[in-house]
DNA sequence: CTGATAATCGCCCGTTAGGGTGATTTTTTT
DNA sequence: AAAAAAATCACCCTAACGGGCGATTATCAG
């Protein structure tokens, strides 16, 4: 706990089960270094009225009815992505975890997680940590070597539009003049997009380069 | 009718049935300026016989029992290129039409076709026509443009074996010194191999090259 | 036997590509 | 406002590429 505790951290809670939610606003309001800003039994409210409220961090249910609690934190962290997210769920809902996470959630908590525990993970997520279960843990572990495997057989999300746009005149045989031309940019500008493209790319030549994009179109 | 007439024109006919062969060695026979050399029930006795017979031409019932004319008709000019074949039928098959052409029959006759313009079609083959219906050319030309349309789009398949080996390691990103080194020749070697192949496949550049390579693949 | 094709290699010469290095401007993010 | 990322341009230099032109050998079909 290295937080700096002069100012509460700022909580809101989704949760569509009035039961659950009541529970943790009081578990929130009655410890010290928590406020809990807001409280919200659907998606939709809480889409349109976190970002007003501006809290550190929201803990959300995973199980929304309706719009379900994945759409609603991409929602809201599109709208300010300083907001950190909390998933929760009743079990270890394998399939969500890589999903929220990818979309952005911070961390991962079982509802029947003990409320000392609850304070000490937001903590941690305040300090940049992602509390979550060991299973579920490796289970992320797992997936994010997947998806780094196909991230780098796929590298060319990391491209800019720039980029794109000049490794697509690549790859149609066009030489740097030609596409230099066709842009209005000078040839060494073309040159430069080419070796960040090649960096990105991890290649050395334009073949190579010409073959990973035609291989992942 | 530009042949020249001072020897015969040697034709061997293979029809399994035995009124409408009789009815062509007889034409034959009766006709001025040709010469039934012989006649065949089945394709196994054609394709031992004929070669020894060296016909100018062969009439070729394209169904025969067992063995069918095409490949009567391929395994003769697998003995002798030079012995020409036109397929006969009783209907238009459509679908044999470009077969037989493209395993390398010379033209194609209705049974029905009257006494004289066989004879024509005969003459029409040993001066380097084609002897076929109007309907029947039409599909033909259609099936060839098709095909033409193929051969540009894989135009891969013009080149050598060599040079294809030589385009798979350049669309592999190689350079020519370490396909030269793969193929233990020399890198003027590999750029003379490169040259051909660009020509083939019209191209001016690796990458063009790589392109059509990957396209087509 | 002769011609055609395929595979091999060489040399000259100009163009293109790619690495190194650095810089300015604009846009986006913090 | 400050920092980071994206886009722009420039210069030097070596290696790679591609065209032109020619040549030898082996094989195979006519």
């Amino acid at each position: 706990m290295t937080t700096n505790q002069t100012q509460p951290v700022r909580v809101s809670i989704v949760e569509d089960d009035d039961r659950i939610r009541n529970m943790f606003i009081i578990l929130l309001e009655g410890a010290p270094g928590f406020r809990c800003v807001s409280g919200y039994s659907n998606a939709e409210d809480a889409i349109t009225d976190i970002p007003a409220k501006k809290p550190d961090i929201v803990l959300m249910d995973i199980n929304l009815p309706g719009k379900n609690g994945i759409e609603c934190m991409k929602a809201i962290r599109e709208a300010d992505p300083q907001i950190l997210v909390v998933m929760l769920t009743v079990y270890e809902d394998n399939e969500r975890i890589f999903e929220s996470l990818a979309a952005g959630a911070s961390g991962y908590l079982l509802k029947s997680t003990s409320p000392s525990v609850i304070l000490e993970s937001i903590h941690d997520v305040i300090d940049g940590g992602a509390p979550m279960s060991a299973q579920i843990a490796r289970k992320v572990v797992h997936s994010f070597h997947t998806i780094q495997k196909d991230k780098h057989q796929n590298d060319l999300g990391s491209l800019t539009s720039r980029e794109h746009e000049i490794l697509t005149l690549l790859a149609s045989g066009y030489m740097y003049k030609e596409i230099a031309g066709k842009l209005f940019i000078a040839k060494d500008t073309v040159k430069s997009h080419i070796r960040n493209i090649y960096e990105k790319l991890q290649v050395r030549t334009r073949t190579e380069a010409v073959i990973k994009y035609l291989d992942n179109n």
